[in-house]
DNA sequence: TATGCGATATTCT
DNA sequence: GAATATCGCATAG
């Protein structure tokens, strides 16, 4: 994608919702054999330290071992039967936290993305977590991947100027409900969730 | 537009 | 055995 370049890791923040913030308006590259798909990142989650809904919060197991890793890797899993979820570790490594994506607004690789979600409907490509990985052929294959490495999955910079940034609380969880940690760039319309939680 | 519910598999209890 | 960081279809208003 022109304009756009990797973001190294020292560009990052190492704290989990600093860098949850940082990510709205970055561009999310999936570089596959014969198409890369890629898009700008519009809302995300943030599951902190301590955090009863994080999955890290249990300590380490053999599942959730990429939310352990140095910032920047990609940690991916599978929940309600049909849905991988694409994460991203933050903090130090020995550090469980992370970051989830839940939206992204399609760039490039549109025809593709519309095969892979069996839907024609731009509005509905990415609009989700669980949409999201679909569209972008994410898979249990690429977890702990490092996005800041000469990988397939990378972070970019901002392909345009990125708007005002809402806060929220989270979406779909029951333990620790009440935090604000959702982050959404304000009336962009490939952000998820109920309309009243995005204004 | 808003709300409700079933599908489905991996993980931890 | 229960719960789940969801989605898509159904139904009602």
């Amino acid at each position: 994608m022109q304009g756009v370049r990797r973001l190294r890791r020292s560009e990052l923040p190492v704290a989990t919702v600093e860098l949850a913030r940082f990510l709205i308006g970055k561009t999310l590259v999936h570089e596959r054999s014969r198409r890369t798909l890629s898009g700008r990142i519009v809302e995300t989650e943030a599951y902190v330290v301590g955090d009863a809904a994080a999955h890290s919060f249990r300590g380490l197991t053999a599942s959730n071992r990429s939310l352990f890793l140095e910032y920047g890797h990609a940690y991916v899993y599978f929940t309600y039967g049909n849905h991988f979820m694409l994460n991203i570790s933050s903090e130090r490594e020995g550090v469980g936290a992370g970051i989830l994506f839940r939206a992204l607004e399609p760039l490039e690789g549109i025809k593709t993305m519309k095969r892979h979600r069996g839907t024609d409907r731009v509005l509905d490509l990415t609009r989700g977590p669980g949409r999201l990985a679909a569209a972008l052929g994410i898979t249990k294959k690429l977890d702990g991947l490092d996005l800041c490495a000469d990988g397939p999955l990378w972070l970019g910079t901002a392909v345009r100027e990125t708007g005002s940034i809402g806060m929220s609380v989270r979406i779909g969880i029951t333990r620790e409900a009440h935090r604000e940690l959702r982050f959404y760039e304000r009336g962009n319309l490939f952000v998820s969730g109920p309309k009243k939680l995005s204004p």
